[in-house]
DNA sequence: TGTCTCACG
DNA sequence: ACGTACGTGAGACAA
């Protein structure tokens, strides 16, 4: 058999793993974070690779040969936590546990323990690989050592064999020393050159390939300065690249055969992770008895409920009452036109399940239609659109425990009636283990389904006082029932009217596109000398960056980056590159819009019938999918031709598009309550002009169009979150011009900047930041010690309130419309949402009413400091209603 | 299934 | 020094 030796930097991912996650402790006070992290890892590299030999290798002590040949090594780095180097030993104690060698060596570090026991393994015909999260590492990698680096904190590995090693650096991995010496290692206090970094290190080493080639052709380098610190700090940069370079031959006692990795005893294990409470570990491993191996689905309750038939019903019809809740199973993941296996009904003492083919039960459809009747359901608008597909009108929903969930944390993705219920300490056997996944999905037998869709409406029926308290607890309960249960009710209604798209249109975009398409492919294949497949990034890369030697921009964890800023960068340097960045937009048209859309066109009423997510995304913007309405082209004209397809169902009718104007930075003057934004607002000025006159001090006639793009930039960052970086890579400008920029924005949006702060501080302290409306998104990472966790949590608590105070507007603005229409007996129709903007339906004669309706209601959905401003345009398609 | 790319606000 | 703009969904490719 094969012999794979795996072998774990224990220092390494253990101290990775303390800063990545939350600072977990037991009961008894013991630190475990490190431990945990680790241990997954350890776990997720085991199953994965399945070494047939493990060792994990530690430092030992302070003192190492290193030091003592530079007594600077490492000085700088910040002394370990306690409480990270309390862990250690319970990690020891964990490995003992598990039956895993480990190994320090006094005057040595982890990696020379690596680089040794590694040499050997090569020596004898193993295959090795090395998990650590330092890149130091990647010097030990050949053939038959491969080195896993932990990314974004442990969650990930990225894997490298040589040819990786040389995807990203360009170098060999025996280079990655070289490449060291030249840069240095601020964290190991490795000096290396003052003033090279990693570019300047991977340019001088493509060229001379070693630091010692390096130092000896100082003069052909270019640039004089960059010539004098190399030849300043020669003796700097050989004693760098000799304290980077990892021993193959430290004295270890540690031999090959001690490393097989055999199995464990389960009682030791269970004993240490019950100490440190890994609860979830112990289900992973199948080591709690009880509850990992018996099936969840029979640790559910059974409940007693009749089936309804032909001849019992007429003696169920006045149990029908309210409130009631209430299970519509529908077949498929698209409700749209789709199988109803059942309903089901629970009322605390009365359940009853009625089959699908009894549906027609005059009672239930009275009581269904009845919005005096009380109904509590699991996803109000799938229940209503699948009844309105068969002609069952669903009305009086006033609980749905999918949008409470959601409310109830917006970041969660998981919110399956089981998992709620579960989270409320309820049993309920999931979907999955009913129907199955996958392509082994089936409908049960009767004696199994009908209990399942009964049990569904019987969970609803308990949950419902509980997920209530807690929307109260919280705040959410009028968010919840003003305002997104209506609404769930005009969006089922939107769905289920659908878009009328015109096929003939879309065809004759696709024929027109498929002979463009045609021609770009020719002679893409012409300029590189051989066909490939263009949509392929892979081959892509390598004709462009390979064959024709275009300089490499950036690089993706898989190779060469072809994306669309790397190929505009591109352009001027070979002729095929604009024929490419053609190509991709012609074909992202034509096969998601003129293809994809096609497909969704309904054959039962020749429209589109998008579904509404309203519970996805974190910041409490809805979604759409199957197909996506709110992604159609509109930035490029030859794009915005694919709306010419979306067009009225009634002949005589008009499209209607209203959008808001500048809502986030609205809403951020009125947060921010900003004395400079505010009155731009007030004077309705263009805000980017303004913002391009105040941050760089000129009268309104001097801001030239490059002033303005710049300061619409800015104002997009501030509403993101702001960072120099971010700004930086959208306006193809430094880092630093682009702090600058930031800097000269915040001295005259001295309120925004208070308000950027205050939120910060807000969140830190509750762990949560809220929209007008009081919706909530919690930001876990705030705290985090991880700079990149905390960073993003910090952005996302400056964006979200911005964010989603302008759903909670256009949700509020849409619930209204509705009402109105309905009030005024209009006939218009509201189509689409696409986050700030409304799209109607109007006959012609109400065009003028519509007009003025719309934008009043918009506009007063939810009263601001500043005025909410809106434009409204119509014509005979989406593209003429601009 | 994960990755890359790209469409929108 | 770290490595990023905020929020989505879909199609194509390559395992």
């Amino acid at each position: 058999m094969e012999k794979k030796l795996m072998v774990l930097d224990g220092n390494s991912i253990a101290s990775r793993a303390f800063y990545a996650l939350p600072l977990l402790t037991t009961d008894e006070g013991l630190y475990t974070n490190a431990v945990y992290g680790f241990t997954t890892m350890l776990l997720r590299m085991l199953d994965e690779e399945k070494p047939t030999h493990l060792l994990v290798a530690f430092d030992a002590g302070k003192v190492t040969f290193r030091t003592e040949e530079y007594k600077d090594y490492k000085g700088k780095r910040l002394k370990t936590p306690g409480e990270l180097s309390a862990q250690f030993p319970l990690l020891k104690e964990l490995l003992n546990a598990f039956n895993i060698k480990h190994y320090e060596l006094n005057g040595y570090e982890a990696d020379d323990i690596i680089g040794t026991i590694s040499a050997q393994a090569e020596a004898n015909g193993f295959t090795t690989l090395i998990v650590s999260g330092d890149k130091d590492m990647l010097q030990l990698v050949s053939d038959k050592t491969r080195v896993a680096l932990t990314r974004k904190g442990i969650s990930e590995v990225e894997l490298y064999s040589p040819a990786e090693v040389e995807a990203k650096y360009g170098l060999t991995p025996a280079q990655i020393i070289d490449l060291k010496g030249l840069m240095g290692d601020a964290s190991d206090n490795i000096p290396g050159i003052p003033g090279v970094g990693e570019k300047t290190a991977l340019k001088l080493l493509h060229e001379f390939k070693t630091v010692e080639n390096v130092l000896d052709h100082v003069s052909e380098i270019k640039g004089k300065k960059l010539q004098e610190k190399i030849a300043a700090h020669a003796d700097d940069a050989r004693m760098s690249k000799e304290l980077a370079t990892i021993l193959r031959d430290a004295p270890i006692e540690v031999t090959l055969e001690e490393t097989v990795y055999q199995p464990y005893n389960q009682e030791k294990v269970v004993s240490v992770l019950e100490r440190f409470a890994f609860k979830s570990l112990l289900e992973r491993l199948g080591l709690n008895s009880a509850e990992a191996n018996g099936a969840p689905v029979q640790a559910q309750e059974e409940i007693d409920f009749v089936t309804i038939t032909e001849e019992n019903r007429e003696a169920w019809a006045d149990k029908l009452t309210s409130p009631m809740a209430v299970m519509v199973e529908v077949d498929a993941e698209n409700y749209h036109g789709a199988p109803i296996h059942g309903i089901s009904l629970a009322d605390g003492t009365v359940r009853l399940y009625v089959p699908f083919d009894q549906a027609g039960w005059p009672a239930l459809i009275k009581w269904m239609a009845d919005p005096e009747q009380k109904k509590w359901v699991y996803d109000a608008k799938r229940s209503q659109v699948a009844l309105a597909w068969k002609n069952i009108q669903l009305e009086g929903i006033c609980f749905d425990v999918l949008l409470a969930s959601y409310l109830s944390n917006p970041s969660e993705t998981n919110h399956r009636l089981c998992d709620v219920a579960e989270r409320y300490g309820m049993k309920l056997a999931s979907d999955d283990a009913v129907y199955g996944k996958g392509a082994k999905r089936s409908i049960p037998e009767a004696s199994i389904l009908g209990p399942h869709i009964a049990r569904k409406a019987e969970t609803i029926y308990r949950l419902r006082d509980k997920m209530d308290a807690a929307l109260k607890e919280e705040g959410l309960d009028e968010l919840f029932y003003d305002l997104e249960l209506p609404l769930a009710t005009v969006l089922g209604d939107m769905e289920t009217h659908g878009v009328r798209v015109d096929r003939q249109r879309l065809d004759e975009m696709g024929v027109e596109l498929t002979e463009k398409l045609e021609r770009l492919t020719k002679q893409i294949h012409e300029l590189a000398g051989t066909e490939f497949n263009i949509n392929s990034p892979k081959q892509l890369g390598e004709i462009l960056f390979d064959k024709l030697q275009l300089p490499v921009i950036k690089k993706t964890k898989t190779g060469y980056s072809t994306s669309a800023d790397v190929l505009e960068k591109l352009e001027s340097a070979h002729e095929i590159v604009p024929l490419i960045l053609e190509f991709r937009q012609l074909g992202k048209l034509q096969s998601t819009y003129i293809e994809g859309l096609k497909k969704e066109i309904r054959e039962e009423t020749g429209k589109i019938h998008t579904s509404f997510n309203q519970a996805v995304t974190a910041t409490g913007r809805l979604s759409s999918t199957e197909p996506n309405l709110q992604n159609i082209p509109i930035r490029l004209e030859e794009g915005r031709k694919i709306r010419e397809a979306f067009v009225p169902s009634e002949p005589g009718w008009f499209i209607m598009a209203a959008d808001y104007s500048q809502i986030e930075l609205r809403i951020l003057a009125h947060i921010s309550q900003d004395e400079n934004l505010i009155d731009a607002f007030r004077r309705d000025m263009d805000i980017h002009t303004r913002t391009a006159m105040d941050v760089f001090g000129v009268d309104e006639d001097e801001v030239t169009s490059l002033m303005r793009r710049q300061a619409k930039a800015v104002n997009f960052g501030i509403v993101y979150g702001i960072s120099d970086y971010g700004l930086s890579q959208n306006l193809n400008i430094t880092r630093k011009k682009a702090a600058e920029f930031i800097e000269r924005y915040f001295s005259v949006f001295q309120g925004v900047k208070r308000y950027m702060d205050n939120i910060i501080a807000e969140a830190k302290k509750n762990g949560y930041v809220t929209t007008m409306l009081k919706r909530r998104r919690y930001l876990p990472d705030i705290n985090s010690r991880n700079f990149n966790l905390r960073s993003f949590a910090e952005r996302t608590a400056m964006n979200t309130p911005i964010q989603g105070t302008a759903a909670d507007i256009i949700k509020l603005a849409m619930v209204n419309m509705a009402q109105r229409i309905e009030e005024e007996k209009l006939a218009s129709r509201m189509l689409l949402q696409v986050h700030d903007e409304l799209i109607f339906e109007v006959p012609e004669h109400e065009l003028e009413t519509m007009g003025k309706l719309v934008s009043e209601v918009m506009e007063n959905a939810l009263p601001l400091d500043v005025p909410l401003k809106v434009d409204v345009n119509y014509g005979k398609s989406w593209y003429e209603a601009k």
